[in-house]
Parts: C-alpha cells; sequence; structure tokens
DNA sequence: CTATTCCTTTTACAAATGTTAAATAATCAG
DNA sequence: CTGATTATTTAACATTTGTAAAAGGAATAG
C-alpha cells in the first residue's frame, strides 16, 4: 500500500489507539470504500436509516438537521475524524438528520453491518470501536456541558481555543447554529470581542 | 442467589442487552460490591480520579459540579442506570464532578481495573459495556440536541413527557441546572403551564 | 468582468432569561 | 409540635438573545 494511501493512513492512526495485528488489518481494509464527495453535497440523506461509518480523508463535513426549517448544524468533521449519525446507527431507526459535504471531501465508509460482524472473530477490532466511542462520548459531554452552562461568548470562546480550524474555515451560520445561537447573535458577541 | 439479589437483578438487565455465559457472570459477580450511601452524601468527590463504574440498585443520584460557584446538576441516575464520570475514568484525569446521593441509595460499585482486565478473557462482557456505552452516548447526544436549539420551556416539557419520575421526585434547582437556567426561570416557567 | 447569489454585519425592537431580594411554602430536627 | 432550615414562588429590573429587515461584502458562475 503506498504511503500516502487514505486507509494506510487511517490503520496508522487507528494503532495508536489499538494495536491491530496484520490479519484485523486486512480484513477491515477490505471492507472500506473511499468515497469522493463534492462541495456541498449531501452523503447522507434525512430518512435514511444510517449503516455506515464514515471517516474524513481530506476536508470536512457536518451532521446537521432541521428544527422547524432552520438548519442547525450538531457536529463537525475533519481529517480523521469519525462521522456517524450514531442514533440511527445504534437504535437502527430512520435518522432525522443528514450528513453534508463543507469542501470537496474524501471520505472512508465501512458498512457497518460486516464490521459489527467482524467483532465477533476479532476483538481488537472492537475494542478499538469501543475507544473511538469513548472519545466521542467524552467529547459529546464536554459539548453539553459547554451549552448547559456557559454564555454564547463563553462557547464561541471555547471553539475558537478547541477547534480554530472551525472558526477558519466554516461558515458562520454554521457556526452560530452550532453554538445554539442565531448568526445575528454571533455576529455581536464577534463585534464586542474584536 | 436470591431472586431480589440486586447483583441477580442487574445481571438479569445486562442478559437483555447481551447474552453471558455463567461464567462471566460468575467472575463479574465477584467484582461487584454493594454500596449503602445515605441521602445527600457524595459518593465519589470533586478531584478525585474516578477508577469505578456504579448502577444504581435503590434510590436516585446526580452528577454535578461547580460552575462560578454555582451548584450545576449534569446527570440523574435512578434504578438500573449507569452512573459514571465518564471524561475521568477513559481519560483518566481527575474529575471536576462528583457523585452525590439524591435519597437514601444503594449502588452496585464495580472496580474498573478488574473489569477491564476482565475484557481481555470475555469477549461477551466487553461487547455489553459497549454496548451499554452506545446506549449513554446516544442518550448524551438526545440531550445535547435538546439543549442546542429548544428553549427552556420545550426542555422542561420534554423532561416530564420522557422523565416523569425526576419532576416529581428531584428538588427543582437541581432540575433548572440540568436544563440550563436558574431556579426563578423555571418557576416562571411553571407557572404559565399550569 | 459583471451580475447574481450567498454570507455577514448592522439596526431597531421584542421576547426570553438572568439577577437580586423578599415573601411563601414545605421539610426537618429536636 | 415548633422553630429553624431549606425549597419555591413572586416581583422588579437588567441583560442577553431572538426577530425581521436592510445594507454592505465576498464568492461564484457565466
Amino acid at each position: 500500500m503506498p504511503v500516502d494511501d487514505p486507509i494506510a493512513r487511517l490503520l496508522k492512526a487507528f494503532n495508536d489507539i489499538q494495536n491491530l495485528s496484520p490479519e484485523v488489518e486486512y480484513q477491515f481494509a477490505e471492507l472500506c470504500k473511499k468515497i469522493e464527495v463534492k462541495k456541498h453535497q449531501n452523503l447522507q440523506s434525512i430518512g435514511q436509516t444510517c449503516r455506515t461509518i464514515y471517516f474524513v480523508n481530506e476536508g470536512a463535513a457536518r451532521i446537521y438537521y432541521y428544527k422547524e426549517d432552520k438548519d442547525v448544524t450538531e457536529y463537525f468533521a475533519f481529517e480523521n475524524d469519525l462521522i456517524i449519525r450514531a442514533e440511527s446507527l445504534f437504535t437502527g431507526k430512520p435518522s432525522h438528520k443528514a450528513i453534508q459535504t463543507l469542501k470537496d471531501t474524501s471520505f472512508i465508509a465501512i458498512p457497518a453491518p460486516p464490521l459489527f460482524e467482524l467483532f465477533d472473530q476479532y476483538h481488537d477490532l472492537e475494542r478499538l470501536f469501543r475507544k473511538l466511542l469513548e472519545k466521542s462520548y467524552v467529547e459529546t459531554i464536554n459539548r453539553l456541558e459547554s451549552l448547559q452552562f456557559q454564555t454564547a461568548e463563553e462557547r464561541y470562546q471555547t471553539l475558537m481555543t478547541k477547534s480554530p480550524v472551525v472558526v477558519r474555515e466554516i461558515p458562520l451560520k454554521h457556526i452560530a447554529s452550532y453554538l445554539g445561537i442565531t448568526q445575528v447573535s454571533l455576529s455581536r458577541i464577534r463585534a464586542t470581542i474584536t
């Protein structure tokens, strides 16, 4: 495999989290499919049940949904980030959320059912995904904490510190809804802190 | 084991999620310790690194922390609910959160390091905890969604529907901070919808 | 290059929520 | 049972955030 092969790169990132045997790596790589999506396209659409796990190889994407006709961004994903519609994937119910690219993006797509079957044979692979889940869970708890008792300005400051790439590259309207405020409000905040 | 043995009861709930062999059940039960805590006591305190996984056997508890001297409730747990300080447990860092009982409560305590060691031997046990983690993760995402773009009144209505036991049994000040508002605000909301 | 579209800011006003303090109501310990 | 403590509500006012509309900037397609 070439060094810049995206699947090889993903496996390298995985091995930092959980050591995988060459056999598991091979079986896992067999499931992976590289997907190229142009900017502003939906990778998965609302109403569909999620059965695929994605990693961003290059580019950026978001999970969003509509709350009373308003576009709300729930999550941003950049290189090597996992992007899944967790509720739908784990419960088997249709998702009211969609995944959309923010620029031309290449993903690695892993169909969940055969992946979950591999878990039976390869304990380490299941452990890897348990650890990825732990990481996502902790991140979500931290965001919850931030939404629960920080002011909008504090949340924006936190985002600028923790994810400067978001503030640099993502349209403000998406950042606003991600922070749980309107874009007008975010503009005001930016005006006062600059 | 008697039918009302709390560990037996927990194992029964576990088997509904993931089938466990008698051997795993035995090994797991060996780790469990029953803990009785009086009302309003801290089970785990702020600053300590979390290395224990708890289940509520009977009673109720909350996870809370201080945000600028204000007591903020992050999570409520009732019978059969898992209660862990996830960030600390999964990262090994000291927690800025504490666990406190809301009434006289009995817990089942499971020390995490030996549990994680059992995962090496018993694949099914790791899978059980992966599934429990999935469930907690989905719940947290749903709460995030609620905090991100629902009004305080909508969040209170949702809570009354989804967890009437919380509204019935928990002091309003804890519910208010759980919803991300002040108790004054919650009182106002209650006055308008009654 | 230009026109169009989309993004961001600004303004003025409305609504929701926070703050502080006081008044009730409920609970608890002795 | 009673006084003390704790919980909840109410009030008045301040602050934050939302809404709608308009104006200015930036990006994009042809």
